[in-house]
DNA sequence: CCGTAAATGTCGTCG
DNA sequence: CGACGACGTTTACGG
């Protein structure tokens, strides 16, 4: 990984165009020839990058100026020409060994289809990952009357998980053998559009409580 | 802005937990606060990081191991163990000028309403972002009958846009002045599940060519 | 500050 | 390799 700290001038042409006037800011070359250029706030996103695969060709410009020129299959360039140069310096780091990740909506739909009962008394998991033509439906279960249910867990409830649980149900819906489909959409938090947006749709909304439903097991692991 | 190369462990605990087991790393500690850990490659997303406003505390560790503890409002922690110190510096840059950039959909959607025709002759353009109450729709139409016709502008037509333009019809078809209003989901590219989607719902697709969208102004250009 | 739509989104997974 | 959905999405824009 090389590092500039160096006063530059950046153009994208690609996707969109782009420009940077000149400042001080960060470039980051790493191994596999990206390129990125940070500055001195923001977030974590660069003020402007180019993603591998691509290549760096390093020119001279005007006077002591250099001109990178970084491009990539599709053709588009990032050309950042460096004015002054306050720091260089190149590591060798070598390949990470990567993130280990606990993910969210995978515990959320495992806890819940552990305690299906949480959907209401009576309640019977069919299966996880119920496949649809379009998908699979996260749950699939029975209420006590014997009506299939099927629920989109999300981790936040917004209004393309609704839509995707309709599109669901609408197809559901056509299999005789099955209909009718009801839905519920669990999230451990559900945004008040999507709210609205659910209930006009006859779809029940249904707020998970992570920590509770953990808690179940807890309870349950001390009865038994 | 201060860079460290290091052999690090991270672990962050928030919305999910993910671990960084012990490697060389760069260590990125912007003038906000926030903290990037990169390793040399991936794209510009960092392995892990912590988005301002945040603090950072700096602890000892066993031995000569330093412990980094970032968090932020929402409680959220970046937890950085260093073992090794390679390299630490330290640099001014300034605020930066920031970032001008030339969009794509509004490029597009200009075009699209400058040669309103491209949707079929005889088309008449009625007004760009027709306000409705749930928000605008990119373009507002007449066909040659003097039909509605409400048009959904993307760079790439995904199901989102699909529904997107479905919630704008439903909406607009309640206006008995405005009924019936016809779609078309317009994109320079549309993928096959959005195209049955909207196909499946009456909703017209509509591939867009950039190029020749404004070889069309050369034409005229040439013309006058 | 909340909510929605866009993004040079990026990233994984699965066909 | 393309399609598709999730993301610690992040970010910009409007009410």
């Amino acid at each position: 990984m090389r590092l500039l700290i160096a006063e530059c001038t950046v153009d994208y042409l690609g996707r969109l165009t782009a420009h940077l006037p000149a400042a001080p800011r960060l470039l980051m070359v790493k191994a596999d020839g990206s390129v990125l250029v940070h500055a001195d706030g923001g977030s974590y996103k660069p003020l402007n990058w180019m993603s591998p695969p691509c290549t760096l060709v390093e020119s001279g410009g005007d006077g002591d100026e250099l001109l990178w020129t970084v491009t990539n299959k599709a053709g588009e360039q990032l050309l950042i020409t460096i004015h002054q140069v306050f720091e260089d310096s190149t590591h060798a780091l070598g390949v990470d060994p990567g993130l280990v990740k606990d993910g969210v909506e995978a515990q959320l739909q495992k806890l819940l289809a552990e305690h299906i009962h949480t959907l209401g008394q009576g309640y019977r998991l069919v299966r996880r990952e119920y496949p649809t033509p379009i998908g699979p439906v996260d749950l699939m279960a029975r209420d006590p009357q014997g009506v299939a249910v099927a629920v989109e867990v999300k981790r936040r409830g917004e209004i393309d998980g609704v839509e995707q649980l309709t599109r669901y149900l609408e197809l559901l819906n056509r299999d005789p053998l099955l209909a009718p489909v009801h839905g519920v959409l669990a999230a451990q938090e559900i945004r008040p559009q999507a709210r609205v947006l659910a209930e006009d749709r006859g779809i029940r909304c249904l707020v998970l409580d992570y920590a509770q439903l953990r808690g179940i097991d807890n309870v349950e692991d001390r009865l038994f």
